[in-house]
Parts: C-alpha cells; sequence; structure tokens
DNA sequence: CTCCAGTCATCA
DNA sequence: GATGACTGGAGA
C-alpha cells in the first residue's frame, strides 16, 4: 500500500519541515523523495522539495493540506544529495527548507522543469528527393533544404542556421516538410572525445604527490601546499587524466576571481571539449544546462565557484578546492556553508579522493594535515625561471609620513616609476577593527586583563578589548612615552588615491578595490589596461594578491601591516601572511624580481621576522602555536551569533538574554555582546555574541537546545539575527 | 465609527 | 519571510 503522508521542505526561515496529504489523483503514484512538490503554504504556493513519506505523521489530520501539484517524476536530489542537506540544516543550524533550496539551480527553485524538454527537429514529408525535385527546381534553397533531410531528420537549431526563416516555412505551407519532437536523450560520448595524454615531465616533488593521489583508493584528503610557481596545476592535470580514463567525472572548484578563460582553457587543452564551466555571468537556463549535464553523465570535468560543489554527478571520480585558503568559499549570507567543508562531506560521502591545493593554506587545513586527518604533499622547488621579489621591512617609528607612507619608500617609488616600472601600494580594507598605536615608540595600548589589544569603537568612542569585553576612554597620549600621537594609521583607498595624483602627477593611478571593480567584466579591463602599462601606481586590497600577475611591478608597498598584527580579528595575521606571500608570488619576474616593503612599528615582531625570513610555511607553524596557546580555531570551535538593528534597545536585552542562558554551561566560553567590526550600516546597529567550545558536537548540542528559546525571545522577529557556524569574518 | 500603523501568530 | 488578523489611537 502507498504512503498518505509527504514530508517536505518548504523554502521559508523556519527550522522544520511540513506535512502534506497526497490527493487522491496521485495516491498511486511512488518514488516521492527527492521530488519537488508545489505546495499551499499559508496563503501562497511554494516549491519544496520531498525529504520523506509514511503511513503516519506527528500533525492531527485535519491541519494537513494536500500538495498543489508534483513537479517531478524523478528525483532532482537522489539520496546523497538529500543526506547532504540534512546533514547541512544541523551543522550550519539553518532552516532545512532554505538548506534544500539552496541544493538546487535557481531554475529549478522557481518550479521549471528538471529535464531538458524535447528537441524540436524539422523531417521531410515526401518520399523521396526525386519527388520533389520538378516542383521546386524554381527554388533552389528549398531543394537544398530538402536534401539535407531527404535522408534523416535534422535539429530545427541546425536548419535555422544555414537556413532563413521564409525559406522552412514556405516548405512547411507546402507540406514538404514538417516540426517533430525528439526525446532528449543525454550524450555520454565525452570518454571518446578524451584527448590522448601527452607526456609531461614532472619534478621529483610533484612526482610523489601525483602517485600518492593516484593511489588513493576510496576516500582521502590531500592537502597539496605548493609554493607559487611549483607546479600545483600540472599535478592536478595528471591526477585527474587517470580518473577520467576510468570515465569517472571531476568537479574542480575554484575562487570567484579565478575563474578566468585561461584557467578553463588548460583544462581544455589537455583534456578536449569536456569542460563544463559554472560562472558568475550564467543565467538560469544556462546554469541549469550544467547541472542536468553532470548529473546525465555528459562532461568529463565541471569547473565552479562555490555553489558548484551542490553540482550532481552520475560517476564523480574527485573533487579538487584550488587555492582553498581563498575566503570566497565562504558563503557570507543566508546558508553560511563552506564549499571546502561540503567537499570534505562529499568527497567521504562518495568514497572518492579530494585535493585541496594552496601556496598559503588556512590554518584550519594545514592543522588537519599535521593531525593526519589530510595527507600533506609539499612542492617547495619553483619552475627554473621562477623568481620571488625580497621581503623588506620599513620601520615607521617617529617618521613623517605622506598618505601613510614613508619618505625613504616614496622616494624608491619615484626611482622605479622614473625606469618605467610599476608600483602597487598595498591598503587594508576597511571596516577592520584597528588597535590604537603610538606612531613614536610603536606601543600598542592592551587591555589589563587579557594583554589582547584595545579595539578602536568609533561610535562609542572609546577602546573595547574584544576577547573579555573591557572597556575604556581612549587615552590622549600613549601609556609608554607619555607622546600624543596616538592613530589607527589606516588610510582607505580612496585617500590614498586622491593623494597619489598630487605626489606623482607625472604618473596615473589607479584604484582597484571591491568599489571600483564592480560590474561585470571591469576587473579583467582594468587588469588588462595594468599590463599594457596605461597606469603605473596601483592602489588596491585584497583583489590584487589574488590569481593575477603583475610582471611589471618591481615594488610592492604595504602599509600598515600593524593593523593586522594587532587586529581584533584573530585571522587578521592569518590573512597579512597570505597577502603578502599571494603579492609576492604575483609581482615581477625572472629578470626584474624586485622588491615589497613591509612598513611597521615594529620590525622586530618575531612574527613578521618569521614570515620574512623564513617564508610562510614557518610563519603558519608560528601562528598555529600562538593559536593553540589562545584556545582559538582550529583548536577550539566557533558559532557566532550576528544581530542588526535600527533600535540598540531590542539588540541588548537579546543578547544578553543569550548569553546568560548560554554562559550556564560551563564547556562554553561565551564572548560578548560586542560590536561587529562595522559597527553601523544603513542606519543599523551591528552586534554579535561569541560562542566557543573545545568540542564541536557540545557546541551543536548547546546550540540546538538554546535555539528554541532564542526563536522565542520577545524581541526575536523585531531584529534580524542569523548564526554562522566556524565565522571567518567579523564585519 | 473608520482608517491606519504597528504588533503578533501562523504557516502542515 | 510573508501574510492576515488583531489592537488601539487619531480623527470625523
Amino acid at each position: 500500500m502507498s504512503d498518505k503522508f509527504l514530508t517536505v521542505a518548504v523554502p521559508v526561515p523556519l527550522r522544520k519541515s511540513f506535512d502534506y496529504l497526497i490527493p487522491a489523483e496521485l495516491s498511486q503514484q511512488q518514488d516521492w523523495i527527492g521530488c519537488r512538490v508545489q505546495v499551499p503554504f499559508g496563503r501562497r504556493q511554494l516549491v519544496g522539495v520531498v525529504i520523506a513519506s509514511s503511513n503516519t505523521s506527528e500533525t492531527p489530520e485535519a491541519k494537513l493540506k494536500a500538495i498543489s501539484a508534483r513537479l517531478d517524476n524523478t528525483p532532482v536530489l537522489d539520496n546523497k544529495l538529500l543526506r547532504l542537506g540534512a546533514w547541512m540544516a544541523q551543522y550550519y543550524l539553518h532552516a532545512i527548507g532554505e538548506v534544500y533550496a539552496l541544493l538546487l539551480p535557481s531554475a529549478l527553485r522557481k518550479g521549471g522543469a528538471s529535464l531538458p524538454a524535447d528537441i524540436p527537429y524539422i523531417e521531410k514529408c515526401f518520399g523521396q528527393l526525386s519527388d520533389v525535385h520538378e516542383s521546386l527546381k524554381q527554388a533552389k534553397k528549398q531543394l537544398a533544404l530538402c536534401a539535407a533531410i531527404a535522408c534523416e531528420a535534422k535539429p530545427l537549431s541546425e536548419i535555422r542556421a544555414a537556413y532563413s526563416a521564409s525559406i522552412i516555412k514556405d516548405l512547411q505551407t507546402k507540406g514538404l516538410i514538417r516540426q517533430t519532437n525528439k526525446a532528449y536523450k543525454p550524450d555520454t560520448s565525452w570518454p571518446e572525445r578524451l584527448l590522448d595524454a601527452e607526456h609531461y615531465g614532472a619534478n621529483i616533488e610533484q612526482s610523489i604527490a601525483i602517485s600518492a593521489i593516484n593511489q588513493a583508493k576510496g576516500f582521502a584528503s590531500f592537502l597539496l601546499e605548493g609554493v607559487t610557481g611549483s607546479g600545483k596545476t600540472e599535478v592536478y592535470l595528471q591526477v585527474i587524466e587517470p580518473r577520467l580514463a576510468k570515465g569517472q567525472q571531476v568537479l574542480i572548484l575554484v575562487p570567484e576571481i579565478g575563474l578566468t578563460p585561461q584557467t578553463v582553457k588548460r583544462f581544455e587543452q589537455r583534456f578536449g571539449n569536456i569542460v563544463g564551466v559554472l560562472h558568475s555571468g550564467l543565467n538560469d537556463t544556462q546554469r541549469l544546462r550544467i547541472w542536468q549535464q553532470a548529473q546525465a553523465n555528459e562532461l568529463g570535468i565541471v569547473i565552479g565557484t562555490r555553489s558548484s560543489i551542490f553540482t550532481p554527478f552520475a560517476q564523480l571520480g574527485m573533487i579538487i578546492v584550488d587555492e582553498e585558503h581563498d575566503e570566497s568559499f565562504k558563503q557570507q549570507d543566508g546558508v553560511k556553508y563552506h564549499a571546502r567543508d561540503i567537499a570534505v562531506y562529499r568527497a567521504n560521502q562518495l568514497n572518492i579522493p579530494l585535493i585541496m591545493g594552496s601556496a598559503t593554506p588556512s590554518l584550519e587545513t594545514l592543522h588537519n594535515a599535521f593531525i593526519k586527518k589530510y595527507h600533506h604533499c609539499q612542492l617547495t622547488q619553483r619552475a627554473a625561471n621562477a623568481s620571488m621579489p625580497t621581503q623588506l621591512l620599513l620601520d615607521v617609528k617617529g617618521q613623517a609620513l605622506k598618505l601613510g607612507i614613508a619618505q625613504g619608500l616614496i622616494d624608491k617609488m619615484q626611482t622605479q616609476l622614473a625606469q618605467g616600472n610599476q608600483v602597487l601600494v598595498f591598503v587594508h580594507r576597511r571596516g577592520y577593527s584597528p588597535a590604537l598605536l603610538c606612531h613614536q615608540c610603536g606601543h600598542v595600548e592592551t587591555c589589563v586583563d587579557c594583554d589582547n589589544p584595545y579595539t578602536v569603537h568609533k561610535v562609542s568612542n572609546n577602546l573595547q578589548c574584544h576577547r573579555c569585553c573591557n572597556q575604556r576612554s581612549i587615552p590622549r597620549q600613549c601609556q609608554q612615552c607619555g607622546h600624543k600621537d596616538l592613530d589607527t594609521f589606516g588610510l582607505g583607498t580612496e585617500q590614498i588615491e586622491q593623494g597619489m595624483a598630487s605626489l606623482f602627477p607625472d604618473y596615473s593611478c589607479v584604484r582597484i578595490d571591491s568599489d571600483s571593480t564592480r560590474g561585470k567584466g571591469k576587473l579583467s579591463h582594468l587588469l588588462e589596461q595594468i599590463n599594457a602599462q596605461t597606469h603605473q601606481i596601483l592602489i588596491g586590497t585584497q583583489i590584487l594578491s589574488k590569481g593575477h600577475h603583475f610582471p611589471n611591478v618591481t615594488l610592492a608597498i604595504i602599509l600598515n601591516v600593524d593593523g593586522s598584527l594587532f587586529s581584533a580579528d584573530f585571522r587578521a595575521p592569518e590573512k597579512l601572511g597570505q597577502l603578502i606571500t599571494q603579492l609576492s608570488g604575483r609581482a615581477g619576474r625572472a629578470n626584474k624580481p624586485g622588491e615589497v616593503w613591509l612598513q611597521t612599528h615594529h620590525p622586530q615582531h618575531p612574527l613578521l621576522q618569521d614570515l620574512v625570513q623564513n617564508g610562510f610555511a614557518d610563519y603558519a607553524r608560528s601562528l598555529l602555536l600562538e593559536r593553540k596557546e589562545a584556545c582559538l580555531p582550529p583548536y577550539e570551535y566557533q558559532i557566532l551569533l550576528r544581530v542588526e538593528s535600527a533600535n540598540m534597545g531590542l539588540i541588548t536585552p537579546f543578547l544578553n538574554d543569550a548569553a546568560s542562558l548560554l554562559s550556564q554551561l560551563s564547556k562554553l566560553k561565551v564572548i560578548g555582546p560586542l560590536p561587529c567590526a562595522i559597527e553601523k550600516k544603513q542606519g543599523r546597529f551591528r552586534m554579535m555574541l561569541l560562542i566557543q567550545s573545545a568540542s564541536r558536537s557540545y557546541l551543536h548540542k548547546a546550540l540546538n537546545d538554546a535555539l528554541p528559546i532564542i526563536e522565542s525571545h520577545a524581541n526575536s522577529s523585531k531584529i534580524r539575527w542569523s548564526l554562522d557556524v566556524s565565522p571567518l569574518d567579523f564585519t
């Protein structure tokens, strides 16, 4: 006997699913699970996913409504993706319906057809071609069309491309041709199109990594830690090859900015026309097409950004996450998932290898490699023609600064510019949490109780410790040397860009940050201009350290290094090291190696010394030790409760109540309520509560228990709040 | 008495 | 998050 009830994940921000009745006319149907259904929800009609069917329901039958329609005959989500969704809802503490909506391409979320439509064909209505020869001898093109389809029907699209609409119409009116539909049939011939592998050389380190990965049986995670220019991509290509040869598909995740036509070309050139690309320029239909093709085994390789991790595959044999440290893998709104974590889950579930590559791995991944959760493959040798710029520290204590730049470096800029080279000035993004620093002696104002640098808060006009929530007024003079030269030393990109014009009037200056690169193709256009030497001075943020080479840049200046060293964001030093290392790998070239200068008040700082002298690998290990001592991730786990409201009076009681509720649990550390790094945005105050524990399962259980209470708080529905599991960003 | 703005519960 | 019902104050 078939089931009576369906449990449906409805796309609403509620942490539960809803039961529905199966209408009489559909009562004989089966295999509902993983199919989409249209359901009445309140006054609306929504598209949900069936996650269970049964003969009983917790809800009294009188309250149940019947589904309006079944949208799929075959599931859009297979069992494994369904389980992934259930796991995500629980792990990210997010509404289940919104999680399942995330797993579907937006065309399907809106209720569109999940299988490709029938393809229109043109077929003949005449017997032999000779039959129409006489009647069409005046119409050569019409005759040609008839000849083309005389043997077999051809797709309408093909005919349209070769013949004008009027020719097709005329023949249809004459009754000589007609349109038919042919059912869509997947073209799974990609293994036949696979190019023969050419033999490429690999050095010893590459060979070791390649054979380790190729020998992997079932699930295994690999960290491929390779310095810039050490040939990570070649390793990817050589481990993909045997998978494809076995008929298995490969998924490659790349950062948003790394998905360029050149990247894709490299894979297409090596393996042939078997690659599907999911990039931000695609519309819903195009995106759905790639999704269908991957699912139907029509593609050998799919390359895409964060959300591509949810692509269904017929025969997935390997996942690669390139530049795994990149923060664009973490979704910042809605379901705040990390594509790298999902990749681990999927690889484990499908029992296939996962490769994470980076020159500057995240401390989380590095830690997993050290505790042998991941296999660690290292590439330390650079290709023969590659060279790294020298990294140097400049002590700016007490020095006169112009636009935040020391005179010595301004002179160096002048010299390089005069020689026709380019100069890069690196500024930190706004919105990070700055410390208060004495320009004369470098003293950083730190919390009396925990030695953590205080964070300057402009809104409340005071200093706050983000570890223990101590507060104090902003001192007017340095507590160490007595000078009144206290500041946060952070200028924005715009201010510096404006100042550059007067400092170097003879050279063109360009700003590259998220504001100036907004809009399709704008970034690539700017980058082209830079490599064509249209601009000589480049001013920018993070974006400059990602994926692009600047062969003519011989001098890079990184301003306000101390801002990262003494930030309330404990990840700031990690990001700083990644940035300096990535930037060093992208500036200059073999015959023009160049210099990277770091401006600091603390040139003797052990971390900076470590980075400059021993490189990122050593630096990262030192950072991990610090994290361990300070009980920070990856040694402990965090969940961030963020709140946003125009009314501060609603925020404070909500967070205070949440804090006191969670503080009762002894195994939890509750930090805050604290202002977010961006304290106010669009007229709304932004506060956060950080919840931390050494046990991930305990943290999850605690939050799971607390959630219903937090949700039922009187202010809960009046303010905007969300949970961020393992937050990367405290803005 | 109407009109509306703000508040609240509910969604199966 | 969206929706409709509910509530209470302002004004006719």
